[in-house]
DNA sequence: AACATTTTGTTACACTATTCACAAACACCG
DNA sequence: CGGTGTTTGTGAATAGTGTAACAAAATGTT
């Protein structure tokens, strides 16, 4: 099956269905049934199962799925089996906590280096790395491996961030700043913004 | 018009709006068409429209939106003339990051106190405030009028914490964990999970 | 003052996504 | 080994979203 046709809806999915998986196997659940997943997540069983009939058939009648199988199965749809190499532009507050955050790691994704567009911070420390400057970005990008950019610099500079960041042969963007990017056909772009689910919310909220 | 038959897709993109119209208001415009909206944010004028109709009728034909008068109907739509307390919950590497994240005060999100459920971490000093038991958390909520919880502490804890936030009168929950959360009915949930972005990216990544 | 141009608000349509419902397949039990 | 109970995978039905198209209203132009 081509990447195509399956709805990005459902690939936003497959990420949760693995979360569920990784949470019923600690437990000791060598067997399980899409309503027990669904129960985990809050969604129905059938939504479930249509999803992954996209991507084949993993499940047996009356039995469910075995755990282990269909975790593997998932990781290898999403490509998690292999090791993501990622580098960080924008090492001000909010890139110093990026750089700290282990929540990044065990999940297979990789921080490899920094960047900062401001003279001032080029050759500063930061946690591991030496801050290096965009000019370095395309050696970087082709000597390490790196496929993913993340953007923690202020939203007056962040088009031009992701723009550089393109040019340069990155494929997909996590992107922290407060703006709605342009990229290129190809590029995948994940927004990261707080502020705007707290201005949704209030809608609700208000009396 | 009843915030029930709005759809929630709408609602999400209304604060989008706001940011194009704030972009637009910096650089001098006064009166914008849907299409310069759009521009902004690569979607289409129509789309606009339509979720726009949903509320009233904001434009001039011929013309276009006033852009003052839009933006002052959108903030009102969405309750952004208020201003909104919260509570965090964690105070660990990311709750500290959070506490220091200079982006929510100006839009009108104010953290008035932080709790954690960790012996250790209560008295101890955080930016400007002492972390408080999760003992006040009742106290707090109803004396400074707290409507919002931000959640970040680990995952196996998140759970219980938004259980006890919903148990004390908290309206909305920011979760920074990385869990499907259950809530009762008429509570928002808005999730921040980079991980999960990154795990649905490398679907169209890999080779 | 007629005509061309712009742009809204809305209706109709096309497309996407979710839920339902059920046959087929398997497991378990007495 | 037949009967009962599960659970998958899927095609059909329903619900929801986005796009296109256009009349109506305003502006600008000659």
């Amino acid at each position: 099956m081509q990447s195509g046709e399956v709805p990005e809806v459902v690939v936003l999915r497959l990420p949760l269905y693995i979360r569920a998986l990784l949470q019923l196997q600690r437990e000791g659940v060598e067997v399980v049934s899409s309503h027990q997943i669904g129960e985990r997540l809050h969604m129905t069983p059938a939504q479930i199962r249509k999803d992954l009939s996209y991507f084949g058939k993993f499940g047996k009648q009356g039995r469910g799925y075995c755990l282990r199988v269909l975790l593997d199965e998932l990781r290898d749809i999403l490509g998690l089996t292999e090791d993501w190499r990622a580098c960080l532009v924008g090492v001000g507050r909010l890139g110093r906590a990026i750089i700290n955050y282990t929540g990044f790691a065990p999940e297979g994704f990789t921080i490899v280096a920094a960047f900062d567009s401001s003279e001032e911070q080029v050759g500063e420390s930061v946690g591991e790395f030496t801050v290096r400057p965009m000019a370095e970005l395309s050696d970087v990008v082709n000597n390490l491996g790196v496929s993913i950019g993340i953007v923690a610099v202020p939203s007056e500079q962040a088009q031009t961030v992701i723009d550089q960041l393109v040019d340069n042969g990155i494929k997909g963007i996590l992107n922290y700043a407060p703006i709605a990017p342009y990229v290129p056909e190809g590029i995948v772009v994940r927004n990261i913004d707080p502020v705007l689910s707290l201005q949704s919310m209030t809608f609700y909220l208000k009396a």
